[in-house]
RNA sequence: AGUUCGAUUGUGUAACGGUAGCACAACAGACUCUGACUCUGUUUGUCUUGGUUCGAAUCCAGGUCGAACUACCA
């Protein structure tokens, strides 16, 4: 045995709760999204937290929606969201809604009222915000704040009865006015609206508020460990507040700090202003932080659940570095990308001493990481497609690629010496020149020579063509939220760049929409949605770290 | 200003009164039929001032800085 994996705060809590025998040693969490938006990054860490810790200790996770606001929620959410869980790798033991719960939260609501401790106000938004007070202040009891509990009782009847209009009145906590905790200044518990939900259609005409759904919904579904984000920490007293006075199951929040990701925006509003003013295409444009964008971009699940495992999880501030999950997606797509040969910025090189018309067929490996990848074939002529900045006119010391009297290696095939070029009027390379030796045959070279270069190529002959989205982070700035301005200012220019007309080896024309592959020395790849067929469309990935760039910036 | 939470290298996270460690990033090198992968090595950190203690990142007190809260959103 080695030293074991420290703890996180969260699981310190939950195996002194099972040394104590709190609820029997029983741990259920849950997952509760509100249908109103896409599942990003930032949900990724809350999913696996809380489906990972109830596995990690034989308990359950709930997936609920807390649908309390029919104004924002959609079904089309809904089934992406169940659809990203999934797609991570989990399983929920129970699909629920808050809205299930309604009629239960409506006698809840009963009860506080029974006991003097809930009222109808009248009053509108404007005046409520105006006698809340503020930090430093204390608020001022509403006109209505006595009424008597028959009078509450049913006048609470009658807003669900539907005899008033939207915003007449208000149920509302008696609590405190004064108190230092502006959320436990008289809250709102319901609010009249007459709008079709998603799944109660038009049964209710009064939806409670997410803070008088919350915590009972927890509460109802037994949770033992509430884990939300930070910002509900001055909720957790309101909640107590209601389960207390209720008298029903305690369930116990714990808050954690929802993590920031340098480059990108993670608020849902942000996501849909972006979705919304077509500053991207789609939530799950590949370059959103989005479950489906990262999906799409070709992020494997795996990827993103180490990428949540390595950063673990904590209470303070933070933005995590983007090339944190890069490495994790690219150290699990090493592993299992299957490598081809594609040249994005395409020219040509002739083999000067091969045969016109000759072909010769080589078996590539497809995977040098999986011993059991097998290989595929690749067509050899004459006439090849390489890379244009594989060859340089002037050669820096450092560069072993191509340059007249330079050698290297075709990946599979033969190591060839560049002996000249040709250029159009322009003056722009047009072809390169070069011989190859017929005794470097790979696999079975015994030439003697060892090159410091291996090149990728596609013969022209026989290559077919695809379109190539490369992607790049959406925005040029770590924190474009904490700028000055508009954080869309920010947005990187760059951020999609398509090139219309690659050429790839003829082995990847058979790959399918989903399929992730590595471009050799290019970088990972993914076929999109978009493609159709005789036309495949691939989206970048991730690039490969490139020390040749580096080297390059070093001037 | 009030309340609450927080502060460990560039980033994220450990160390639970006893050697400040790990990962990413960066840098240097080895290897390489991917300038990838892999391997080796290096640099950089306990917000501050006091106190308790043989000993403090850890406990206590004051300060500083940051975040959240003042929606009929969640």
């Amino acid at each position: 045995m080695s030293e074991e994996k420290s703890l996180n705060f969260l699981e310190e809590i939950i195996e002194a709760d099972i040394a104590a025998g709190t609820h029997g040693g029983r741990v259920h969490t849950r997952f509760p999204p509100e249908p109103n938006g896409y599942l990003h990054i930032g949900h990724a860490t809350s999913i696996c937290l809380n489906f990972g810790l109830a596995k990690k200790y034989n308990g359950q996770c709930n997936l609920r929606f807390d649908d309390t606001n029919p104004v924002t929620e959609e079904t089309e959410y809904v089934e992406n969201i169940k659809n990203d869980i999934k797609w991570l790798g989990f399983t929920w033991d129970n699909e629920l809604y808050a809205s299930d719960y309604f009629e239960q939260l409506y006698n809840f609501a009963a009860t506080l009222i029974g006991k003097g401790l809930a009222y109808v106000d009248d009053s509108t938004a404007e005046q409520i915000a105006a006698t809340k007070g503020s930090t430093t202040a204390p608020g001022t009891d509403s006109p209505y704040r006595n009424r008597s509990i028959e009078e509450n009782l049913q006048l609470f009847a009658e807003m669900r009865a539907g005899k008033y209009k939207d915003g007449e009145k208000t149920l509302r906590a008696k609590i405190d006015m004064a108190h230092p905790n502006l959320l436990l200044r008289d809250p709102l518990m319901y609010r009249i609206k007459h709008e079709h939900h998603h799944r109660t259609g038009n049964q209710w005409c009064i939806y409670p508020m997410y803070d008088f759904a919350h915590g009972q919904s927890d509460s109802i579904e037994k949770i033992t460990h509430s884990i939300c984000t930070l910002e509900f920490i001055h909720h957790r007293p309101l909640y107590n507040w209601f389960i207390e006075q209720l008298g029903i199951f305690p369930s116990h929040q714990y808050e954690f700090a929802r993590r920031n990701l340098t480059y990108t925006v993670m608020s849902k509003r942000k996501l849909l202003q972006l979705v919304n003013e077509k500053h991207v295409t789609a939530w799950d444009d590949p370059r959103m932080p989005t479950i489906s964008g990262m999906r799409r971009r070709g992020y494997p699940p795996e990827a993103i659940r180490q990428f949540c495992d390595t950063i673990g999880i904590a209470k303070r501030e933070n933005i995590v570095d983007i090339s944190m999950l890069e490495f994790c997606v690219r150290e699990n797509l090493n592993k299992t990308a299957n490598r081809f040969m594609a040249v994005l910025d395409p020219i040509k090189l002739i083999v000067t001493n091969y045969p016109e018309g000759q072909e010769e067929i080589f078996d590539v490996e497809n995977n040098p990481e999986d011993p059991n990848g097998g290989t595929r074939k690749a067509p050899f002529s004459r006439t090849l497609w390489i890379e244009r900045e594989d060859f340089m006119e002037n050669p820096t010391k450092k560069f072993f690629r191509l340059g007249v009297g330079l050698k290297v290696r075709l990946k599979a095939a033969y190591i060839v010496q560049c002996e000249g070029f040709a250029k159009d009027d322009a003056g722009n390379v047009t072809e390169v020149h070069c011989t190859y030796l017929p005794e470097s045959k790979s696999g079975n070279d015994t030439s003697g020579l060892t090159v410091k270069g291996t090149i990728h190529w596609v013969s022209a002959a026989h290559a077919k063509t695809a379109e190539v989205r490369m992607y790049d982070r959406l925005f040029r700035v770590e924190d474009p939220s904490s700028e000055d301005g508009d954080f869309k200012d920010y947005i990187n220019p760059e951020s999609m760049h398509v090139l219309p007309e690659v050429y790839i080896e003829p082995e990847l024309a058979n790959a399918r929409e989903g399929d992730r592959i590595q471009f050799m020395r290019k970088g990972y790849f993914c076929v999109d949605k978009d493609s159709a067929p005789g036309k495949l469309i691939f989206n970048r990935t991730v690039t490969l770290k490139d020390a040749w760039a580096k080297e390059q910036k070093k001037g």
